[in-house]
DNA sequence: GTCTATATACAGATAGAC
DNA sequence: GTCTATCTGTATATAGAC
């Protein structure tokens, strides 16, 4: 991988892992095994190589997510592999996490592709949720983009919950309510 | 209020605001008009400080919680009650938050009163959703401990949502999907 | 209890040699 | 492109005077 990969890829690892605050410039260079002042011929300082870092793992989240949702099967299956979908519980969600960094939030910039990727995933699973309406799925009466943020919402508390608890059974838990609830919301097939 | 008092209170702004990573003990001894060596008599050092700080916050969090789970009404409309309390949702959740703070999560000492705090809360609205099963009001079916992750998790994750989207209404959008769905889980009166 | 002085390390760069 | 030197400021304290 050539230096500036490398460095992209190391400071998505440790955005993930200690968040925009608590990243130095040095722990990057370190972890990516390039010097200072490579670093600095690369890319203009920690404000550019993160927002590097944050589009790509935004990018990347995106087309996880997408592969998953876009499967086959019923609208409610859809939205179930998305919830079931393996994960790396205990780090939480490295788009999610940076809305909890105070200067990632301040910067518009750094802060754009968090809007965008959370947007997106919502409206996402809002059509998925009409679609589901549509065929008479769901309860016509369901607010399908209320549902959405619903179930983003739940996903991204989760990783809070298992994270308070150092273990992945509380996301799974949260989820499986959310599950139950939804199921209970789909009307019985014809 | 004295010296340890404006510590504790201007710790528990900054760890709200910018997490303990992103918090220095400069920024608190300016932030409650104390010396260096003010706090440094008072305190051993920024984890003393912060154990303080996030313990009263924790505390602060229950009581609140408590006192709108323990209101009058059915279960539902406690929940309910809980989930519509007012906040201060582009804020987030100060006890919440701190699961995204590396160095807190890294110390047993630190994430102890996280963990209580959510582990509290979520028996608590269990405990509430058990009841309404025995008292015919929600569905027997129901996992009273997922069902309470729900919607512990969907707070929580409301928050992310509204910070990426930098307005309330992502929480409130997220909250209304959840009590959607959780009232069409409850059966209807005899 | 509070203040000032001092100390070591790190943050976040810039400059210029190679 | 990469390296080393250098720089200013901050992080997180400790020491000792008042």
């Amino acid at each position: 991988m050539s230096t500036p990969e490398r460095l992209i890829e190391s400071t998505r690892e440790l955005l993930w892992e200690r968040g925009y605050v608590g990243t130095s410039p040095k722990a990057i260079q370190q972890h990516a095994g390039a010097g200072q002042g490579s670093m600095y011929h690369h890319f203009a300082g920690k404000p550019d190589l993160a927002l590097a870092a944050i589009r790509r793992t935004a990018q990347e989240m995106r087309a996880t997510a997408d592969g998953v949702l876009g499967g086959t099967g019923s609208a409610y299956e859809r939205i179930e592999a998305y919830l079931l979908r393996e994960r790396d519980v205990l780090r939480g969600c490295p788009v999610g996490r940076l809305t909890m960094d105070p200067d990632v939030v301040a910067s518009d910039e750094l802060r754009a592709p968090v809007t965008e990727t959370l947007d997106w995933l919502r409206d996402r699973i809002a059509g998925i949720v009409q679609e589901g309406q549509e065929r008479g799925e769901f309860a016509a009466t369901l607010d399908a983009q209320a549902i959405a943020a619903t179930v983003v919402a739940t996903v991204q508390g989760g990783y809070v919950l298992a994270r308070a608890s150092a273990s992945p059974a509380a996301f799974d838990t949260g989820v499986r309510g959310l599950l139950a609830l939804l199921f209970a919301a789909t009307t019985p097939a014809p």
